[in-house]
DNA sequence: TAAATAAAGGGGGTAAACCCCTATTCCTCT
DNA sequence: AGAGGAATAGGGGTTTACCCCCTTTATTTA
């Protein structure tokens, strides 16, 4: 009896690759490849073909890792996500397991250690690395300079940040006072230890609050 | 009688699930796989195992997958280099191919079309696809706005723009007068049609000028 | 209930960035 | 040989960003 699994990447070639790697594995068989969490979801509405485990990328594009993850949850929960992916950065692996994915793995992984992973998920519900689990321990409480420590507004007021306009324009578009918008910069100087705006466009790209 | 590839990427996964696609293929076999760049120079040193073949991610540690082009163009140009990687920015996939590849596949090509570039590479020598082809022809004029238009100076003031330095502590840097430095921004701000430092410092990362 | 914190906003001043124009020297091209 | 372009640099002015301090109102916490 084996467990079925599908392939969710943009990547035709890694999809095909890593779909071949996983139908090599003794207890698992790949039903079909995926583009993006549209088609995953296309697939799931005849109710048919609907697999164990879900191998889910993050970035791709129309329908991503997480929109597609936390639309399975809702709608088809037996369904286990499992992440595979490139992007190593908290703020996406949080994310991604906020929306309901039961493991997150990257790509430099080895093929028994996802092996290993996918019987994990089917038994136990979860696999999660000794990475993975620092990450969330870390989440709880959140060191200086931690995304985390962001209000909803600062964020939106960074995203402004890293575009051309002006404090003034920026301030229009929030509806608030040029000087309430000079104040959350200084307070977000101060919280993430940076010189200027050019330091805050930097941080806000590392730390994915924008995407150039 | 069989071609030999070497894969190498440093993230495992993908080397075994790129290196078992490979060879399931008739005309191919896997000799290894390597990590980075140093690794395959490593392996090369006995003069053994040298594949008629290199898969060559651009994005590694120690020694990236330009660089390591360029060290096996000069040591062992009987070696045929087919880079294989997600990054689809001209300036990359321009730097690789002058470094000496052979041809640039993103990973989001089919595993016959793989196979095709394979052979293509054996037998003629080189693989260029028609995307490739388009930006070969775009570097020898390059439009309006493309990084191929800024000066070696321009690059690397952009370079240091891009951080929390001011345009006096950048002159001292670059042994220029701050009015010069002014003379640059101003320049740019006009090639690149943009507004302001943090447009500027937006273009350099989304044209890998600069990478956080 | 009172104190502390959060959210928004103000004053005043300095530093830096931006904008537009001009100039000199050296190198390249016709 | 002279014209044109590249690289570097200057003047003067305006706009924007930065810095530090203070205030009011509403909400949260002890």
């Amino acid at each position: 009896m084996k467990y079925s699994v599908v392939v969710v990447d943009d990547h035709m070639l890694l999809s095909q690759a890593i779909g071949g790697l996983v139908d090599a594995f003794d207890q698992f068989e790949v039903l079909y490849l995926c583009k993006n969490g549209q088609e995953l979801i296309q697939q799931f509405k005849n109710n048919k073909n609907i697999p164990d485990v879900v191998l889910m990328d993050v970035n791709m594009p129309i329908l991503n890792g997480i929109e597609t993850t936390a639309h399975l949850k809702e709608h088809f929960p037996d369904v286990k996500v499992l992440a595979l992916s490139i992007e190593e950065d908290e703020m996406t692996i949080l994310k991604m397991l906020r929306a309901g994915a039961k493991g997150y793995l990257m790509k430099d992984v080895k093929k028994a250690e996802l092996q290993e992973a996918l019987l994990e998920v089917i038994e136990n519900g979860y696999f999660h690395t000794n990475t993975i689990a620092k990450i969330l321990v870390d989440s709880l409480r959140p060191k200086e300079g931690s995304v985390a420590n962001l209000k909803e507004r600062e964020i939106e007021f960074i995203q402004h940040a890293c575009t051309e306009k002006t404090y003034r324009e920026i301030a229009d578009i929030m509806c608030l006072s040029p000087k309430t918008i000079e104040g959350y910069r200084d307070v977000l100087f101060d919280k993430l230890n940076l010189r200027n705006r050019t330091g805050l466009v930097i941080y806000a790209i590392k730390n994915k609050i924008f995407k150039p």
